[in-house]
DNA sequence: CGTTATCTTGACCGTCGTCAAACAGGGTGG
DNA sequence: CCACCCTGTTTGACGACGGTCAAGATAACG
């Protein structure tokens, strides 16, 4: 197990030269492995590492005093599981993970000091970052101002999106990672509810599924119920 | 008028040295001046500047295309009105003035050479970013997971502690910069229903009003109402 | 093959949105 | 100095979207 879903990930954001990809690519890291639920940092916890997801999907989780839970962020395979954990040491969410994973805990030290040496990987995952406050700065748009059909159909042509760039949709179809439960903690619904969405854009044709595997027989359709513009994704 | 309020608010987020703050302070900028409404940066807009408030409020808004208007940030003397634009040349929102703003537009370039030659600027300048992310963050859950009453007791919270912090509110009470539509764009409410959430506050004793200056007479009585820990607004 | 998690559906209810109108304040111009 | 207007605040009546509760059907898993 090799560090190159990071690496490709990276290139994504930044030209990197085979040098770079090298560098970051011969990184001293500790591979672990994690049941599906179980946590890769919680929230408050002192020390915390920079783990990068191999394969696999996590992702990042608050709770409300009331009990409600709400999810901040998905975590694909190449990103980092806790972005902020490279320079910090505490972080105010909980990280679990969605299915099983293999990910890399990787030497902090070593990877700063790369960042400091390589102009370009300090832009590829200073650009990581800007992505990842679009993403959540357009899941307050999703959440805050659209109907809950447009939440569910917008969060299906995020996923869709975000999984197509790293080659895990085929392009026909692609596999959500997400009970009906945890999408509606994504989206400021409940289960129920996000059930019944899901319902209402299967029997009209807006999407077809077979089990969590989900195909778009029309993008333009979705695209425009759901108000998505892939963009946001790639600044 | 200098770039004072800017180096105060990153000497914050990481311990600068007297040369540090000179440098940043010595930084070449113009002033400029926006009244109230005006904006100063446009969602798909090319060649962004890198615009520190100096004075006054301002916000960063994305629309939904039914209509709805969501605001992702509330930017504070001292910030950056748009932070991506140190990097790169493209944003996905748009900036606007809440109230009349004295601004510089800081030539990024000479920003840019300031971080690389300085960890330590460097440092706050990233902090600052985290912290706008766990705001971010905060504000899913604040819109996602709790009731009206809370999401309003916590926004009056969170302005209450980040005034506090640049020294705009006096301890005892504070001026909201905000409309109570902009509350709503703010909360994923309707005007309506923050003035209704706002009367009940009141009535109940939680918060004191004379027109938008806001006072808390149990600080205690309104964290626990709004579900508040101050702790993500400083990493 | 049994057990548990997830999905699905129905009935009912409450929070919040919508629409509309009155009211307060603050700035402008006559 | 007062009349006017515009923006923002306040209030009420009504309805809809989404939550809650509960039960049954499927699917996943050991």
């Amino acid at each position: 197990m090799s560090l190159d879903t990071m690496v490709r990930q990276l290139g994504r954001h930044a030209e990197l030269s085979d040098d770079d990809r090298r560098a970051l690519a011969g990184l001293p890291f500790i591979r672990r492995v994690v049941k599906i639920g179980h946590y890769l940092a919680r929230a408050g916890d002192q020390a915390c590492e920079h783990i990068v997801l191999l394969s696999g999907y996590a992702h990042q989780h608050k709770t409300a005093s009331a009990g409600g839970r709400q999810i901040v962020s998905i975590r694909m395979p190449g990103e980092a599981v806790s972005s902020a954990c490279l320079f910090i040491d505490r972080v105010d969410y909980n990280a679990q993970a969605l299915t099983p994973i293999e990910a890399a805990v990787v030497q902090r030290d070593a990877l700063r000091d790369l960042i400091a040496a390589r102009p370009a990987v300090s832009k590829a995952i200073l650009m990581a970052t800007l992505i990842d406050a679009a993403i959540s700065s357009e899941w307050l748009l999703n959440i805050g101002r659209r109907s809950a059909i447009a939440r569910v159909a917008h969060l299906l042509c995020e996923l869709a999106a975000r999984m197509d760039t790293i080659g895990l949709a085929d392009g026909a179809s692609y596999q959500v990672p997400l009970t009906q439960e945890q999408m509606a903690d994504i989206l400021g619904l409940t289960g129920v509810h996000v059930n019944r969405m899901m319902k209402q854009l299967t029997e009209s044709g807006v999407i077809a599924r077979h089990g969590r595997c989900i195909q778009f027989p029309d993008r333009d359709r979705i695209a425009r119920i759901a108000g998505f513009d892939a963009r946001y994704l790639r600044p």
